[in-house]
Order: C-alpha cells, then structure tokens, then sequence
DNA sequence: TACAAATGAGAGCATCGCTCTCTTTTGTAG
DNA sequence: CTACAAAAGAGAGCGATGCTCTCATTTGTA
C-alpha cells in the first residue's frame, strides 16, 4: 500500500511537517492566540505571503494543531494502558495521570484543547470531534470492562436518571455498542468532566499562588475519590 | 463617608464605567483575546489615544474586567445562597447551579476567569487572587458548617493524607481559620475543580455537538454525586 | 530541452497596541 | 469674572498582525 510519492509531494510534506513543528514551538513559547503566520514564515526563512501556499489561514493551521494535539494526547493516554494491570481502578488511574502528565508537559496545546474557545475561531466538526473523543472512549472503555467483569458494585446513589438524561444516555449507549447500564454511563461523564477539571484547575494556576505545593497528591487522592464514585471494586 | 467628587471626578467616572461596558460588550460579542481598545475608542466616539488617559494599557484593562468578573461571580453565588435552607447538600447544589447559571450567561466572561490564561497577560497578584477565592470560600463554609453541626459522615473512603498535602491543607486550615479535619478540606478542593470542570465542559462545548440534548440534568446528577463525595447526612 | 506548474517575493490594505506632540476643553483659584 | 493650569482629546506615526494581489523564479517532468 506504499504511496507513490514525486519529488514535489516529499518536499511538500517536509515544509508542511516544517510549519506543524515552528507552530507548536510558537505555541509553546508564546501562547495560541499569539500564533503568528508572518513569525513562522520569518523562522522558516520565507516570506509571509509563501506560507499561505501551504496553509489557507491562520484558523486552519490552528485546525492543525488542534487535531494533532488531542492525537498526541490519545497516544499517551493508550500507551500509558498499553501494558497495564487489569484492574478497573488502576487503569483509570493510570489513564489520569496519562492526561495530567500530558498537561502539564504541553500546558499550551493542553490549553487549546481545553480552555477558552480561541475567538473566531470554530473547530470544523468532522476533523476535530473524532480526534477528541478518544480519551472518553478509552474512560468508557475501562468502565465497560469493569461492569462486564462484574467488578463493579451496584449504585450506591442516584440511580435512577431524568428522562432527558436517559434518552442521551441511550443514544451515547447505541453509538458506541455499550453494555453498561445508563447511571454507570452518566456517571462517567461526570468522573470525564471532573478528571479534567482537576487537571485544568493545576494547569491553568486556579487553585491559587501558594495554595499547594504539591499538587499530584491532591490529584491522586480525587482520582481515588473519582473511582470510587464509579463502584470499581477495591 | 460620603466621599466629596468634584465634578472631574464625577465625569472621570462615567467615562470610565462607560469603557468598561463597552469592553464588557465586546468580550461578549468577539471574545477574550480580541478585545481591542482602538474599537472601545470607536464605540466610545473618542480616538483611539484618548482611552489611554482611563487606562493604561490593554493589560489593565483585562485586568479590570477580570476582577469585576470574578466579583460578578462572587456576589451571584452569594444571592443564591442569601436565604437558602440550611441543609448542607441544598446549600451546595445551590451554589453549583449559581456558578452554572452565571457561567452559561456569561460565556466569555467565564472564560476569562477559568479558561485558558490569556497570552502575556499574568494576573497582578494582590487584585484578582482576593477575587477569586470569593467562590471557594463560601464552598469551604458550607462544608465548614455542615461539619460543625456533625451533619457530615465519616469520610468513607481514603481518610489519611500524604505528608505533603497534609501540610498544605494545614496551611488552609489555619489561613481560613478552619475547624474540619484535613480530609474534608482536600475533598472540598477536589470536588471545587470538579465542579469547575463540568461548568467548563459544557461553557466549552467539550461534551461534543450532538452528545446531550440537557446538559443541565447530567449536571444536576454529578452535583449529587459531588456531594455525596463530601459525606452531607442527607 | 522547453514548458507548465509550483513556489517564493514584494507591495499593499486594514487592523492592532502604544507613544509622542499639539490643541481644545474645563474646573477652579484669585 | 477672568486667567490659568490641569485634564482630555486629536492626530500622526511606529512596528506588528492576517490576508490578497501581481509578478518573478525555481523545479519537475513530458
């Protein structure tokens, strides 16, 4: 299935990798919204206007980024469970820390992903929204594991959901072939949701100047907190 | 104290709250990072140069807005709970929905507060960071209380603290004069993120386009769960 | 080798934050 | 009531930004 590729379409591809690579050292160092095509064409050794030969604007290269961040943050998220321990608590820990560690290497590509909206700027459905689930599908996945286990204990509260919930919930149960019952589900979305606000709280310096000093322990112990509000089996 | 104003003082004053009304409409219209002075100019009927005899810089002026939201937050969240029943569980649902509320009618200005950090712009310590505790403090008197009135169970789960945060939920206790135990308060920060995170999730749209029809009853079930986390005697 | 496509250069437009100088308004002290 | 100083606004200008246009050059290939 080697692609045959010309001349033209190798020296294409190395000054687009070039682009991708100057971007995210912009990113990094100087923050998304200060993402500057004329900068990258100045590192490049280009004028502005050649860059948009490679690039149709500056929200496509954000675009760009985007995708290729939540897939760096899917890769460390699969390879931190790649060979892990089968127990359901674990993974997720495991899982967490794969995230908050990505975070806190890349706060900003973290921050593109999960801060602020960049203004104007609309990520284009179908390219991003793939790229962006494969954490929760991953989440959805150890849960779905521990429950066909039987290692799951039976709802401790709640477990009764809203009817708009419910329907969501089926929907959600349908698309991704889910065998868990709908409060496990629902209950997952809300350890999604905490899991990242934990990470976004340390990476975006909520909790304060002086308040921790050492933040992972905290986080450790909401992660426990986290999984047992799942009924994974100690 | 009726201060005396003259009246340059006096116009100075409108001028000023005027900006900021202005500046407040466009953060809402285009967002956080496009906020331009020369447009508060435009709109204001002033050139542009003249704005700089209010403020300083744009920095300042993010500033500002920044402390007026978090007070905005504040005294919502302080509405809410103005004449609230005293159980614990209702007091903090309250307070989760004044916080979801405020945030879903003020995206752009939640954004501000809680997402991404805006690029170059760091927060002058003494002003926002008072400002910003208003939430997490009223969080922290609730639980506070419901300990205080033994309406809180024993902690089910993880009630020892590693060393290092032990130290710094130490630091808390005696800062906000705090009679809970260590364990509660580190549960208040985790849950504190956690509901941060769900109102991010949904403000951000990172619940995905098509995922929930009513993102408000999976909210109101992980603020059940949250407060189960806390131990509220129901 | 000759041609066409791909690529880069350069000028230009409107916008931005911010600084500088100059003019006008405005409150107030004598 | 008037004269003056302080405050406020006007305007030009600097170095940036994203993006478009036209023109020149490089480059693979037929």
């Amino acid at each position: 299935m080697q692609e045959i590729r010309s001349p033209r379409e190798l020296a294409r591809e190395r000054t687009m990798a070039e682009i991708m690579r100057l971007a995210r050292e912009q990113l990094a160092s100087h923050g998304a919204a200060a993402l500057s095509l004329r900068a990258v064409a100045k590192d490049l050794g280009i004028v502005s206007s050649a860059v948009y030969r490679y690039v149709a604007s500056r929200d496509e290269l954000l675009t760009l980024l985007v995708v290729e961040a939540y897939s760096d943050l899917g890769d460390a998220v699969d390879t931190a469970l790649k060979r892990a321990p089968l127990a359901a608590e674990k993974r997720f820990v495991l899982l967490a820390r794969a995230v908050r560690a990505w975070a806190i290497a890349e706060p900003a590509r973290y921050g593109l992903l999960f801060g602020t909206p960049v203004p104007g700027y609309h990520a284009p459905a179908g390219q991003t929204v793939e790229a962006g689930t494969r954490v929760v599908v991953r989440l959805m996945g150890i849960i779905e594991d521990a429950w066909n286990a039987g290692d799951i204990t039976a709802s401790p509260t709640v477990p009764s959901l809203s009817p708009g919930l419910a329907a969501d919930v089926e929907a959600l149960r349908t698309e991704y072939d889910l065998n868990s019952p709908g409060w496990l589900i629902a209950r997952g979305l809300g350890v999604w949701s905490a899991l990242f606000g934990a990470v976004s709280f340390e990476v975006f310096g909520q909790y304060g100047p002086n308040t921790l000093s050492d933040a992972s322990e905290l986080f450790e112990l909401s992660m426990r907190v986290l999984a047992a509000n799942l009924g994974f089996r100690g």
